[in-house]
Parts: structure tokens; sequence; C-alpha cells
DNA sequence: TTGTAAGCGTTATCAC
DNA sequence: GTGATAACGCTTACAA
């Protein structure tokens, strides 16, 4: 390996000149410079991270931690992460909270160890014993979950999201809404969403009819048929995943009801599972790669003067796609449609 | 932060005495164990993971790249990546290859600044490059792809397992059988699928009918039209990947084809996608939870003697769900099916 | 503008 | 069995 001193040697300046070159320092002259760098390419010179971070108490290291690695909402998020880091020369550590955060409190120690500049943590709010196990001297956001006034945070307004999705609904003519909530105990983005629901429902004078899922595929065709068994009239079906709701659209079919003309399906993230049904998936979008970039954003600007205030909201967006249609009523006219943009 | 010499000075012993009790070394009574063990407790002692990296030139860091980040086929490696590593003490570091390895060889380079212990890369082969960038002293191995005898490597045997598909479909009944492939030029793998395709077409004496894609859903539409227009009496489709057999799932019913009784898909891969389509896709499996912690665990074994000889080839299996059936001849007869394990 | 030297927190080589 | 002490490769006062 080559070091500082070798570059020095070869200069014929002292390793401190050096680290000024490569730091982008002042204080040498232009023809000191150009023999350092010539003397860097020449023996292909690299700081070493370690030393660097063991003097300055600093790594370009930022940890992401969701609940599943393989998870697509999370995939999305992170794609966003990797992309924003590499802009700034940072480089990610990936790790799994695994369910209920059992692993979280570990991994943080260890980025801590490492000396992180941030972490982000997808799908899970901070909690005490994970900002504890980090340390004061690094900042830490959750992304895609509202997470009260505590702790820094990045999601959409999953509360009007879901209020928005059920308006369209309702706008299309659907009366009978039936919605497929994820687990209420370990996401608690599925109670904030429920509320929405449950908000445009009351308001529009129909009623709630409510199943809970875990927000993954294989969850969804039990609970459809519990919802179903509650009323078999259903015109519209609202999943709070898009994993949810492509296993509705599907196991509808296999049921011999037709999505749309049947009955519609809505989804929530807009994952690229949305898009793996036929017909595809209408969904409510958050901007996940997005929220990847801005947490990182964020997260750097963390130790700035200016850094903005917490938590912050970021736009929702309702996608249509062919599993939503109007309702057909039996005396076969359209309803009045006003969807909301 | 508390150090090592903090915790030495609780316990009354030298920084020296600690270190060897942290690494489990010997040279101590039990009674100084005692002590300094319970002096980390009370001090929440954990060593600094940089400066120690810095003396014994290698750190817990296991380097982790793939084409895209939010890939399925990806995740679920990287998802056995992150269980192998966390049960050893590792953690894993992410970074994306992009188009064309363009950021490959900058990570790597990198990664040999943290002194990582071993990187894996996804369906990338190692080039000269990658491999100088590294360095000499870290291990690098691909997965997912065979990389002729230069590199180490771990896949499957993807020319038996088209191979075997294929002769699946025929041994359905199928004559008439398209292979939609993935991009020749970016995944090698494509080439050598293609082969075993081509070598069970043959064998049976059947023509051959192919068509490029991208392996993403998107690609398949298109290249599913052109198969259709090579020959539009097709009973069976395999794709090179799930992605792609989902899309043509999806598209043969938009085309009022029914699937599997007009027309069988075969997917490839057995990511979750194979599971978001009506009906689910039968497919090959690769099993990539596993490949990921095997890689892992072969990384870290690099260093002793008995290494294993490299490529390793894991087993692939076929999966049959839904959307393949024996073929109904026009005679109405089925043919006798051979299908294998 | 440049160099010297003192650490950062750890491990490893010596002595005792 | 235990303790000084010298690195590891870098940054950063402080001198010059």
């Amino acid at each position: 390996m080559t070091t500082i001193r070798d570059v020095a040697r070869a200069a014929g300046v002292s390793p401190a000149t050096v680290s000024r070159v490569v730091n982008g320092l002042i204080g040498y002259s232009a023809e000191t410079q150009r023999r350092v760098e010539q003397a860097i390419d020449e023996l292909n010179y690299e700081p070493d991270t370690l030393a660097r971070g063991l003097k300055t108490k600093q790594t370009a290291v930022i940890g992401v931690l969701a609940p599943v690695v393989s998870d697509a909402l999370a995939s999305d998020i992170m794609s966003g992460v990797e992309a924003a880091a590499r802009l700034r020369g940072y480089s990610v550590m990936l790790g799994r909270t695994g369910p209920s955060s059992t692993f979280a409190a570990s991994y943080l120690r260890t980025l801590r160890t490492y000396r992180a500049a941030g972490v982000i943590l997808i799908s899970a709010a901070v909690t005490a014993d994970m900002r504890r196990a980090l340390g004061s001297g690094i900042p830490l956001m959750s992304v895609a979950i509202r997470d009260g006034q505590r702790f820094p945070s990045l999601a959409i307004d999953d509360e009007a999201a879901a209020y928005d999705g059920t308006r369209y609904l309702i706008s299309l003519g659907h009366r009978r809404i039936g919605l497929l909530a994820g687990d209420p105990a370990s996401v608690l983005v599925n109670t904030v969403r429920k509320r929405g629901y449950l908000r445009a429902m009351t308001e529009a004078g129909l009623t709630p009819v409510l199943e809970h899922g875990n927000s993954l595929y294989d969850s969804a065709p039990p609970a459809l048929a519990r919802l179903l068994a509650q009323d078999g009239g259903l015109t519209a079906v609202f999943a709070l995943s898009d994993e949810m709701g492509a296993a509705v659209v599907n196991e509808l079919q296999r049921l011999g009801r037709r999505v749309p003309d049947e009955i519609s399906v809505l989804g929530f993230d807009n994952t690229r599972t949305a898009m793996h049904v036929h017909p595809a998936l209408s969904t409510i979008a958050q901007p996940l790669e997005r929220m990847g970039e801005l947490a990182v954003e964020k997260l750097l600007a963390a130790g700035e003067p200016a850094a903005g205030p917490t938590p912050r909201i970021l736009p929702h967006r309702l996608i249509v796609r062919g599993s939503t249609a109007p309702l057909i009523s039996s005396t076969g006219s359209i309803p009045h449609n006003k969807e909301q943009s």
C-alpha cells in the first residue's frame, strides 16, 4: 500500500503538504501542487479511510436500515440513497432491522464505531433505544414513516393520501369500499392511513368495511375473503400496499370477479409490483427514490445552521391505471366523476 | 467516547490486557477477566473499528455490488449476504455498478481504502480492471454469473437450467416454443441459457424461435410481438427472467390468449415477481438467498488452506405453478408427460 | 509556503 | 500473567 509518506518522498515535500493538497486546503505553491499531484498519479495513491477517520472522527459512511432487505419499497428508497450518497462521495452501509427492530440497536452500535456520517431508517420509527445506541454525534432520520415530532423524518402525509385515495374511489361512484390495511402493530403508518380512509367514508356518509393483512402478498387473499364475508357487494377495495393490491387483483380474478368492471382495486406506494399485474394497479405514489435522495441531503446538512424544519412532508400522487373504473350502477348510468388531481 | 484506556483505568489493568480480553486471547487470570468485563459493561465500551482496522489492516466489511440496487434478483441475493454477514459479525457495504460497470472500479477503490474483508459482485463478471482496482489482498467473487475460470464465482449451471426448462415444456407436449432472451450484450448469462434452449430444441428436432428483450418487464411486450410475428402458432414461451415472464403472461391475456390453456409461459429466477401474476409463473429457481450466504462463507474462507474449487455450481430447480400446462393438441389427446424433477 | 511532531484508539512485540 | 511501548496512516497545531 502506498502511503502519504511515499507520496511526500516522491514529490520531495512533507506529508503535511501532501495532505493539504489532497484535501484542497490552502498553503502551497502551484508548482508544489503539480509535483504532488504527479506523484499521487504515478504511485496511484489513495488516502486510507481508516487512518483519516480515526483522526477526523468522521467517515463518509451512511447507514441504511430496512425491515427487510429485499422489500420493493425499501429497495426503491435505498436506490435513491445510493445515488445521492455516491454523488457526494459517501458510501452506504446496509442493515436489516428485522422483525420488530430486533437488530436495529446492534447495527447502530456498529455504525457508531465506524463513525458514520448519518443513518437512515426505512419504514421504522426512531426509538429512544436506537437513538441511544447510535450515540449523540450522528444524525438519524426515518423515512417513509411519520415519527411524531421527536425525531426527524421524511414521509408523505399518509392520512391525506389515504383520504384522497378513498375520495377518488367515491368520485368514481363507489359506495361500498373495503379497506385492506397492513399490520397495525408493526407499521404505524397503517393507523394513520386507516384514519384517512375512515374520514373520507364518514364524510361521505358511507359505511367502512375493514380488514388487516400484513402488507405482504400472501396475507391478502385471506384478508380479502374476510372483507367479502363482511360485505359481498363491495365494488372497490383499497389495499394499503401494492403487494396486497396485486394479490387482490389476482385473487379476484381467480374467484371469477372481473377487475375493474365488477370491482375496482386501488393500491398504495407505486412500487414495481403495481405494474406486474393485469390490469395494472392504480395506486397512490410515494416519491420513494426522491425520499432516499432527500434523506441523504438532509442528513448531511444536519450539522449546518439552516437545517429546515422536521418532519418534512412530501407530496403523494394518485396514479390511475387499469384496476380502477367508474362504478357501472345497476341503472347503467355512470356517476358524475369528481376525481382529484 | 469511551476508549480502551478508560476501561483499563476502571479495571486497574493496562490497555494491553483489556485488548487481550476483548479479543479472547490468552494471558490473563480469571479474576482479571472478570474485572475487565465488568468495566466494559459499566462503561458501555465498544472497540473503535477504525483504530482496530488501521492496526490490523482488516475491517469486518463486505462489499456488495449490484447492477441496480432495486432489482428483485439482486435484492434476494443481498438478503442472503446480509444474513450471513451479520451472523459472523460483518457489515455490508452496498454499491451499484450501473450500466456496463461504470461505477464498479471506483467502488472497489473505496472498498480497498476501507480494507474490506471481501467483495461480492452480483450479476457481473469480474474484469481485470476491477481486480486491479481492488488491489491484491482482498478476495472478490461474482455471484449469479459464470465467470469463465479466471475468477471465483458462484452460480447455477445456466446452460443445463435452460435446457431443463425447455425439456419440461417439450415433455408437456409443446413443439412450438419461443425463447424470450435478455440482452446478450449486458449479461453473459443469457448467451449460456440460450445455448441450453437451442440444444434442447435441436435434440428434439424442433425449430427454435428466438427474440431478445432486456430482462426487464417493459421490454417483454414488444419482444413477444416479434416472437408471435415469427410464429403465431407458438404454444409456449420461455422467458429468461421472471419480469419478462410476468409481462408475457399479462400481455398474452391482454391480447385475449388464455394462459396456460392456449399458451404456456415459463419464467426464470424465481423472484417474488413470479408470484405476482395470475396465473402464477412457473419458473426455474435459482437459490438466490443461499447464493448470497454461500458467497459470504467462501469469501471469508478464502484465506484458509482448504478453500474449495471454483467456480462453484449450485443446483437449479423447476417450479411448476399455474402458467404452464400440457398442450391440448387438436386431437384432444394429452401427450405423455416426462417432466423432470 | 512549508516542515515537525503530536496524537487519534487500537494491537503486537517485547520485557518483566 | 501483565505492562510499557512502538507502530498503523493520517490530520493539524505550531514553528520556521
